[in-house]
Parts: C-alpha cells; structure tokens; sequence
DNA sequence: TCTGGGGTCCTAGGACCC
DNA sequence: TCTGGGGTCCTAGGACCC
C-alpha cells in the first residue's frame, strides 16, 4: 500500500453537523413549527430532502418523493415548505463563521457540515471543547448541531452518526472503538454507497469493524484506492486530508426539472439559455472562463408508458470564455442537435466545464480583444442583477413567460437580505 | 398527475506518438 | 499469411457525497 500517503501523528477531528438543516433554517424564522413535524421538499416539490425528528418518527424517508407520502403527511398535519436555498446559504454561512471562531483549520465540507482540527486541543479536554462548539453555535445561529471526534475523518463520520442516533450532542470517539464499529452498518461508513454495500456483503463484510480487519491488498484489488482509504481510516490512521483553502470549482451545473412536461423546442431553447444565463453568471463571479459547455435534456425516466430519451452534446469553445451571449450561441445549437420531436421531456441542463481563472487564459493572441469587447458589458449585467434583483436584466431569447418553471407551492418566502421579511415584535 | 440539484474523484480505454 | 510495444494524454461514464 505504498501508494497511499498517511501520517502516524495523532490527529483529532471534529465533524460538526446541523441537525436536520433546513427544516432548522425555517424554524428559526417561524416559532409556530417549533415542536411540530416539518419537512421541506427539494426543487419542484419532487422529493422529501430534510426532516425534522417528529417527521422521521412518523415513518417518512428521506428522499422519498412527496407525491407518495402526501396522505401521511395530511393524516398527521406534518408542516411543508419548498426549498430556500437563497436562505439556506445565508445560514450556513453564518454557522461557517461561528465555527471558524474555534479553530484556524476549518474544512467546509457541505452547505451544512465542516470538518474541524482539533489536534492542539488537550485529550482530556476535547469532549467539552466540543460541547462549547455546540452551544456556541446554537446561541449565535440559532441551529442545533450535532459533533463526532475522532482520529480521522471517516471515523469522526462515524462518531457523529452516533451522536446523531443516541440523540448524545456530542461522541468522542476513543474508547471501545471496536465495540461501537461492530454495530455500525457497513453502508452508513462515509465512501461506502449502495454499490460498494453489495460487494462488501457478497463477501461476508457487514459491518464498520469487518471493514477495518480485511487486508489492504485485498479491498484495492475489490474497489478502488478510496476503498483501500476508507479501510485505513478506520484503522485510525489518517489518509484523507482536511482540504482548508476553498479551491474554485472545476465544473458548474444548471439544471431543473420542468414544473409540467415540455415538448416545444422553443420552450425548451428558453430553458436551457435562462440556465446558460445563471451559469455564466456564477462562474463570472469567480473570475473564472469555461473551455466546454454541455447541453442535456431527458424525458422522465420513471414514466413506463412512454419510451424514455436522453441525451446530451458537449462543444469545444474556440476560445474559453464566461461571455453569456458566446455561450448561449453555442448552447442553442448543441440543443438543436439533440432535440427530437415527439418526446415529452421532464428535464434540461448545461455543464460549463474545463473551467479556470480568466486571467490565466493567455494562449491565444485574439482573447484579449474579444474578451475586452464583451467584459463591460457582462459587468454591467452583473452589477445590475445584484443590485435589483435577479433578472433584472435577462435577454430577450430567454422568455418572460416560462410556462415550464418548476413549482413551489410550500414555500415561506423568508429573504435574509430583506427587510420585509424579518419577524415582527408586537408589543 | 406528482420522483432534486450540484459537485468530486477514479478508472478503463481510445487516440496519438515515437 | 504475417500487422510492435510502450508511453502519455484525454474523456466518458460510474460511483460516491450532501
């Protein structure tokens, strides 16, 4: 295994995890659901993606499409709301924050989870250091946390389901480890999907401790490099690094499901440039350019009476760029080639990708004056839509009428950013 | 009727080169 | 008839994550 880099230092990890995130981000806004089942649903009302702890009593899983548990939830008056996400980021940012006041290592791993150093904490102190982690962050946020401590990352995963499930706020996990790795499920270890499950259970490994016993040799040859690592983290020993400085993103994705099903190429065309629009926009706000862009589009997948599409086209741009208009030129023409008539489609997106920092991109001797040509203009776009709104300015081939815009009928309309929505004190 | 969206990393295999 | 071998680079697709 000599492939794989880890180091013998003892470490001390903290994953620290917002208890059922979003549902949290709406009750702090709303004191009426406070005690109450609340779930919110994801984009389009399509599925269940957070739940408070009453909801996940009440039976209803998490990712289950609403449609199915629709009855349960009138049945036992279970609170609804359509995703925020514009409130959810808001959130989580200040969460970030808080947490970033208890460590200089700090490894924003997810819109609502973050991998802490703990390694100059004394051992005899790190559980109540966690504790304070905890109630810091609930003071000043307002959301509830749960912390798993561990020696490495996959094991701190593993404490935190703990700390999760036994309700406890806070596992240090450092004693009987094997004890508690025995009743750990092999498909709840971090790295282990429904994939790896399967083959883990072909052959007679069940759980977190069988993982942790097999040889290294044996698990790289079964899987893969991050198998082997998964294996020796649970071992203790360190293989995957707490990533600190926030790299930019390599690739950048829009994409929705239609709010009904759509046939018209036109209708089609607006939705996929409204996407190029949203997608330029955030890459430009990185000061990034894109060397490809990808154009899917699908019929739903779970509709077993009619025959099922899909289909996607990648273009090499000329000349990398984060020009809207450059890109939607390019976009247009990779939907009209993989446009077919007849199919009722559920779903269309691009993929901006290839993506790197605007300055670097100096290879070719015209860039300069293309770019220049169009920056200013993208700028002013840019300013304008933060500053009023978005779509405030948009361009005409994107359509005002977008009659395949998703649904959203649960949604509580809180904006952080405005004032209108901030509760109101009566006296 | 109604099933999300946005990422990362790894690997196999093809293209290409000498 | 007989059609090298080894290296690099790139990409599509799969698996996983939240």
């Amino acid at each position: 295994m000599s492939s794989i880099k880890y180091t013998t230092k003892k470490n001390r990890i903290a994953l620290v995890d917002c208890n059922s995130f979003y549902v949290s981000c709406e009750r702090l806004f709303n004191p009426k659901i406070q005690k109450k089942a609340v779930v919110v649903l994801s984009n389009n009302d399509g599925c269940v993606i957070s739940r408070s702890r009453e909801a996940k009593d009440l039976g209803i899983k998490m990712g289950e499409p609403y449609f199915k548990v629709k009855e349960l939830v009138k049945k036992n008056k279970v609170e609804v709301y359509s995703s925020n996400y514009a409130l959810y980021g808001d959130i989580s940012r200040r969460v970030m924050k808080v947490l970033k006041t208890f460590s200089p290592k700090v490894e924003i791993y997810s819109i609502d989870e973050a991998f802490i150093d703990l390694s100059f904490i004394d051992e005899k102190g790190v559980e109540d250091y966690g504790r304070e982690i905890r109630s810091r962050v609930l003071k000043w946020t307002g959301i509830p946390t749960s912390v798993g401590i561990a020696s490495t990352k996959t094991l701190s995963k593993v404490a935190n389901h703990i700390a999760k499930k036994e309700k406890a706020g806070v596992i240090y996990l450092n004693t009987n480890i094997d004890e508690r790795l025995k009743k750990f499920q092999i498909e709840d270890v971090w790295g282990v999907g429904k994939q790896l499950s399967k083959f883990y259970h072909k052959n007679n490994i069940s759980n977190a401790y069988d993982l942790k016993n097999v040889s290294n040799t044996w698990v790289k040859k079964g899987t893969n490099v991050l198998g082997a690592k998964t294996a020796m983290e649970l071992r203790g020993i360190p293989c995957i690094d707490l990533q600190i400085d926030q790299e930019k993103r390599k690739n950048c994705c829009v994409s929705r499901s239609f709010g009904r099903k759509v046939k018209d190429l036109n209708e089609l065309e607006e939705s996929v440039i409204t996407h190029c629009l949203n997608a330029a926009e955030k890459i430009r706000a990185d000061d990034q350019i894109a060397k490809t862009i990808t154009v899917f589009i699908r019929t739903s997948p779970f509709d077993k009476n009619r025959r099922y599409y899909s289909n996607s086209k990648t273009i090499d741009l000329a000349i990398p760029t984060s020009n809207s208009i450059e890109l939607i030129k390019n976009a247009v023409k990779a939907l009209t080639d993989i446009y077919k008539y007849g199919y009722a489609y559920q779903k269309a997106g691009i993929i901006l990708s290839g993506l790197k920092d605007a300055n670097q991109n100096d290879q070719n001797l015209l860039t300069p004056l293309l770019e220049n040509k169009s920056k200013k203009l993208m700028k002013a776009i840019d300013y304008t839509n933060t500053k009023y709104g978005r779509y405030a300015i948009s361009i005409a081939q994107a359509g005002l009428s977008k009659g395949w815009k998703m649904r959203r009928e649960h949604s509580s309309k809180i904006d952080t950013a405005s004032f209108d929505s901030l509760p109101k004190i009566v006296v």
